[in-house]
DNA sequence: ATAGAGCATGGAA
DNA sequence: ATTCCATGCTCTA
């Protein structure tokens, strides 16, 4: 603190922060308590990144004290010097240059070796065992972070550490655990490294716990340090394990990093707090065996982090015993990120979040940053550029060069990468798990099956290519599989966009998804005597099955409404629309009204329409023969589908494209469809007055419910655009209509029949049973569509579809009373205009609201809509819902 | 013209 | 109000 000018504020002041210099600040210095660094003059900071600071500012200053081992002066008294120095267990204190040795020649050096992280350095740590980290690790008040108290000592000491000790002062407690920063001039902000696996596991359980460090096992101070410091500006209720330690980064430009090797230095919150459950209590655990095995989500063990809960390393003991392999390695599960589209995309940049990057990756100094070296789970090394981007005050990493890596596993926006370091190794591991796969936040219950990227035997490749393997009843079936197929080989940039973070969203809701997915698995069954319809696509075929595509619709749409209760839209006896839900607990079907709203999960108890049947233990109105008529007349089944085809890119083309068709079927949108790369740019910002469906929803997914009467903005947008939607369509179809039956007459086409029609009287009635090939022509306006195989537009497809335009297909023809029903439900929402906003509830009410769901209303208008113009959309979404064979 | 690199912007948390 | 970060924008090669 004596390096502490008087200054408030370095950022107020146009002086130098030191306060014996009148010179103006240019640069930056070390990091303040308030998470702002001391600007300094060139010469002060000069100073500062050379470790002279204190020798030239603060020699008459107390807290001097001599290294234990080299007997070099270190002025512990100084916010500057804080990470030049760490305290020794038995008392006294090493410079950084000392305890970077022991830490090397001795495993049970209070300095983790996760602080060298340049290549050469650990390579030295390769042999350190896990042991030896947890060790370290309870080596005991190791001053991760330095509580004030400790600067007092008025040891005389002489030398300061390496220049490189001096970056990172980061005493900001709540964030940092910090590791010195290699960066010169610039302090560093590695908060939260920690140093190793059992510092972790203590913070994790202190996170656990949600307070800061006092867990009932832990004590972090114990092992981390706790800081005394005041916190800065993070969350007063994170654990303060401080720790300054500085550590004398290696030559920051040997970059490599190779292994990584380290472990972290971080107070990984709760990244570790999930994964080790209750191993190590107070750091002090010298037990090593007990740390870091198989760490294991645990739902409960969410603390309060620094991290976002959505870095959050949700691998679950199998896949972490896959990525370990058989190997004695410890898997120590870092963080993982959701790819966005511009992660995912071609420009090869992963953005990496910035605790995250701080907290285990090795500090950099320089934008240019370090190359990092990671190894897929298949033990392929992989060369990546971590760097970063200045940005505002702060910085932006990212790793740079991912491209290669992400098309080898077959990675778009959505999916999961997983970064988790091999004990003792120290390698970097770099994991995924596809969308589908995606363990929800804490359930991570299925996660462990398909795609993860990290099987044992490594195969990164091991892409499941079956959908239905994948499915693992998460809300992302659909998608994953979607984009399972798209990602085969070429890649192009993802077309999630905007999408991703709802993505995000509903990974961290997927309970409600995924009891909505098991929901709609029941309804995916196919009939035994199905037979499905075979579409050809672009020389690919699949095998249709309407709600599969319904379905996909769902999932499809991460930006509307989505995944909801599947109900089944029917009309009684009484000619009154109504849709048949099941309840979640008995199973038992119940009638409701057709536009109902359900939330995702619907018991019998929320039968507010039927009180009659509010308890599970009513009678089902329906008998089980009229509920069987009633499942496959809407083809509520999904079935696989064969794709066989060759060209990938057209396949991640079309299903992009549909993708956006999708999108833009909900939003009725008259643009061409944008191309697969345009899919993200669509969308660039939802600036102010969008009021695409994204924007008009709440942003996390949750919220209140709105009612159909509700008139806030939000709904009034819903039914104003679905209003004009409809009317647009309407209009389009009566166009369609015209010019279908005047190409009729002049060609009496014998694709007749599968052509455009929309007319709900033309869907309704059979499912197609038989077998038979549809095919999709490209052009939008050629009704010449048809499901025939004899079709002469066999396997052509046009991406380019209009939304405007898909009333033309007619795949739906197969299904029969759905499409009746969806049909229905449309011509009521538009006859009944603003006030029944069904469709445009449900979108509401599926999607912002997260527990509702789509009642079917929405998802069948939509369904229809697609159906009616773009049979290649459908056949395409049907068979992104099953994968690939071929 | 295109791709890549780096920075800026602004929505979301 | 601040920080993060996804992605757009601009410049350069």
């Amino acid at each position: 603190m004596s390096a502490a000018p008087s200054t408030s504020s370095s950022s107020t002041s146009k002086k130098c922060f030191n306060s014996d210099c009148v010179d103006f600040k240019s640069r930056k210095g070390w990091r303040l308590r308030s998470g702002e660094f001391a600007e300094l003059c060139d010469r002060c900071a000069s100073a500062y990144e050379e470790g002279r600071f204190c020798e030239t500012f603060h020699l008459s200053a107390t807290g001097w004290r001599c290294c234990d081992s080299c007997g070099k002066r270190v002025h512990c008294g100084c916010i500057v010097s804080i990470h030049a120095f760490t305290l020794l267990d038995a008392g006294g204190i090493e410079c950084m240059t000392c305890a970077r040795k022991n830490i090397v020649l001795t495993s049970n050096s209070a300095w983790p070796p996760s602080f060298f992280y340049n290549t050469p350095l650990s390579e030295r740590f390769k042999d350190l065992s896990v042991k030896s980290w947890s060790q370290l690790a309870g080596s005991g008040p190791v001053p991760w972070r330095q509580a004030p108290s400790l600067f007092n000592s008025s040891i005389p000491h002489s030398e300061l550490h390496p220049r490189n000790l001096y970056e990172i002062d980061r005493l900001n407690p709540s964030e940092r655990s910090s590791a010195p920063s290699l960066e010169k001039g610039r302090v560093e902000d590695f908060p939260d490294r920690l140093v190793n696996g059992s510092l972790k596991l203590g913070t994790r359980d202190i996170l656990e716990n949600g307070n800061a460090g006092t867990s009932s096992e832990e004590k972090p101070g114990v092992c981390l340090g706790i800081s005394q410091h005041p916190v800065l500006k993070e969350d007063p209720s994170t654990p303060q394990l401080g720790m300054a330690i500085s550590f004398a980064s290696l030559n920051e430009s040997n970059g490599q990093i190779g292994g990584l090797g380290t472990p972290l230095r971080q107070t990984a919150p709760p990244l570790l707090a999930k994964q080790f459950h209750g191993n190590l209590h107070n750091g002090v655990d010298s037990s090593p065996d007990t740390q870091i095995r198989i760490g294991r989500p645990r739902a409960d063990a969410r603390g309060r982090s620094q991290l976002l809960p959505r870095y959050w390393p949700r691998f679950t003991d199998e896949e972490l015993q896959q990525i370990s392999g058989n190997s004695n390695s410890v898997i120590t599960p870092l963080f993982e990120k959701m790819l966005s589209a511009s992660d995912a995309g071609r420009i090869g940049r992963l953005v990496l979040p910035k605790k995250c990057a701080e907290a285990y990756f090795p500090p950099i100094s320089h934008p240019e940053g370090l190359p990092l070296k990671v190894q897929d789970s298949k033990g392929k090394e992989w060369v990546f550029q971590f760097r970063f981007w200045p940005n505002n005050n702060s910085r932006m990493y990212v790793l740079e060069g991912v491209t290669p890596c992400i098309q080898n596993m077959r990675l778009q926006a959505g999916d999961i990468v997983t970064f988790s370091r091999l004990e003792p190794e120290g390698k970097l591991v770099m994991g995924f798990r596809k969308a589908s796969t995606a363990p929800s936040s804490d359930l991570d219950n299925d996660t462990s099956k398909a795609g993860n990227g990290v099987s044992t035997n490594g195969d990164v490749e091991l892409v499941d290519p079956s959908p239905w393997s994948k499915v693992d009843k998460s809300g992302y079936i659909a998608k994953e599989v979607l984009e399972a197929k798209s990602s085969i080989k070429k890649r192009k940039s993802s077309t999630l966009g905007s999408k991703s973070k709802r993505l995000r969203i509903e990974n961290e809701d997927m309970i409600e998804l995924k009891l909505t997915w098991e929901e709609a698995q029941r309804l995916l069954r196919p009939p035994p005597d199905h037979v499905p319809s075979v579409v050809m696509i672009e020389g690919f075929e699949f095998e249709e099955y309407e709600l599969v595509m319904f379905q996909y619709l769902h999932v499809l749409w991460q930006d509307a409404p989505i995944l909801g209760k599947a109900t089944i839209f029917a009309t009684d006896n009484l000619g009154q629309k109504i849709q048949w839900v099941q309840c979640e607990d008995c199973f038992k079907w119940r009638k409701l009204p057709a536009n109902a709203l359900l939330p995702s999960k619907w018991t019998c108890s929320s039968n507010s329409w039927d009180l009659e049947r509010s308890l599970c233990s009513a009678a089902q109105e329906l008998t089980a023969e009229q509920l069987e008529d009633l499942l496959p007349s809407c083809n509520l089944v999904a079935a696989s589908k064969k794709m066989k085809a060759a060209k990938q890119d057209a396949e991640n083309e079309a299903l992009e494209g549909l993708d956006t068709l999708a999108n833009l079927a909900i939003l009725g949108e008259n643009e061409a469809l944008p191309t697969s790369s345009q899919a993200t740019t669509k969308h660039p910002r939802h600036r102010p007055g969008c009021s695409c469906i994204v924007c008009i929803q709440p942003p996390s997914g949750k919220g209140p419910k709105h009612k159909q009467t509700c008139t806030c903005n939000v709904c009034q947008t819903v039914k104003r655009r679905f209003k004009t939607l409809m009317m647009k369509r309407e209009k389009k179809q009566s166009e369609k209509e015209a010019e279908t039956t005047r190409k009729k007459q002049q060609e009496t086409l014998p694709e007749k029949l599968l052509d455009d029609d929309p007319s709900p009287s033309t869907n309704t009635g059979s499912s197609s049973p038989n077998k038979k090939k549809v095919v999709s022509e490209g052009s939008d306006d050629d009704p010449n569509r048809s499901k025939s195989s004899t079709s002469p537009f066999k396997g052509q497809i046009d991406l380019n579809i209009q939304p405007e335009r898909e009333e033309e297909l007619s795949p739906g023809s197969d299904c029969g009373s759905m499409m009746k029903m969806l049909q229905d439900a449309r011509q009521q929402m538009l006859s009944s205009d603003g006030d029944n906003i069904s469709a445009g509830n449900q979108l509401l009410a599926g999607h912002g609201m997260g527990e509702n769901i789509s009642n079917g209303i929405s998802l069948g208008t939509i369904h229809q809509e697609s159906q009616k113009d773009h049979p290649s959309a459908f056949s395409m979404k049907v068979s992104a819902s099953s994968p690939a064979a071929g």
